[in-house]
DNA sequence: TACCTACATATAGACAGCCTACATGTAGAC
DNA sequence: GTCTACATGTAGGCTGTCTATATGTAGGTA
């Protein structure tokens, strides 16, 4: 996977693997990986400063717990990014469509 | 539409313009705006930039040419800017799996 | 003449987000 | 003592898209 393609849609990841319970990044990671099957490898240098970045808008809430020893930073879903994984689902539908109408092969009547 | 989404994607939409007949820089970005349905406007301080970049590595190529007293320099697809284009078109549809995969409200049972 | 719009190409520099590489530390297996 | 898995984080690089600007022709119009 080209990683440029995700430019601007790994808000939308993100958001949406939180959407059904809160998670730690290194969860998020896997979890990405887990329902992509396997093709979304995503680095913890691109995981955790967007976690952040996500939590500064407001889109995120965190607060630390250890388990087993081990601490980690649980990010939850705030109602504001509730409402913008809506809006990132949308956004996306939208994005598919007018770029996939572009690309696919010319077949149509030409005029 | 965010700028940012077309990251990785202007490729793909510039050899796909491309495809059926040559065109210069200008009629390309009003071919993307007309195959959009006007939902890409994409500034110029953007594609001929990228329209020199694929033409160096050998996407495309192109002559100048005068019509109407102005000066066009019209791009073809090479027959490596071909081959590109049908990789281009199956990592999209890889891409919109993936990603569309990931994204999809989590309906389906757990575990 | 002067001005405007459409056509047409091009570059400089800003911006932003994803990446690689590295740093730090715990727990448990061997 | 060493290795792997778990877990978070930052610094700096890279690169492609964007904004803003420059340049110039053609044609309309006042």
């Amino acid at each position: 996977m080209n990683p440029d393609a995700l430019r601007g849609h790994m808000d939308a990841l993100l958001l949406s693997v939180l959407e059904r319970e809160p998670l730690h990044g290194y969860a998020i990671i896997e979890a990405l990986q887990e329902r992509s099957g396997g093709a979304l490898s995503v680095p913890t240098g691109t995981v955790y400063p967007a976690l952040r970045r996500l939590e500064r808008i407001g889109y995120l809430a965190s607060e630390w717990a250890t388990v087993g020893g081990r601490k980690r930073r649980t990010y939850r879903l705030t109602d504001s990014g509730r409402k913008q994984l809506e809006g990132e689902r949308s956004a996306w539908r939208e994005f598919t469509s007018v770029i996939g109408g572009v690309l696919q092969a010319d077949t149509r009547a030409s005029g």
